[in-house]
DNA sequence: AACTATTTATAAGA
DNA sequence: TTCTTATAAATAGTT
């Protein structure tokens, strides 16, 4: 969903890749918490990056 | 993203959720598995439906 | 279950 | 790097 079709292969230019990371880590965390609201259902999502750096979230969060 | 915006807030009419639910538990899942494949990260996506059914993927199954 | 009109996410660019 | 915008992708309502 952006200016061009982007293959679904490992980034190799890291900072594109801590970009990119970023932006789709808050756009599955969002997408998370909109289908727990929607469909009353329980969701969790746990990331670990390539560096280690752990981010979590889940529906009993809020 | 559908042919009207959607208010985030739990579907009253039991099918339209139960439908919105699929759509929308396989959307989640592809997403988390793009992100792990993009960005070299493991991604853990657990669901629970309302009705119990227990849906999960993480990066480690492939 | 398959189809599109439309909204949303986001890849590049500023 | 924070904001913008063109385009790809997801999906709501329809068939």
């Amino acid at each position: 969903m952006g200016r061009r079709k982007v293959e679904i292969k490992r980034i190799e230019n890291k900072s594109s890749r801590q970009v990119t990371f970023c932006k789709r880590r808050n756009g599955l965390i969002e997408k998370a918490r909109q289908l727990s609201v929607l469909c009353g259902s329980s969701v969790a999502v746990l990331i670990v990056s390539s560096t280690g750096k752990v981010y979590s979230s889940s529906s009993g969060d809020r």
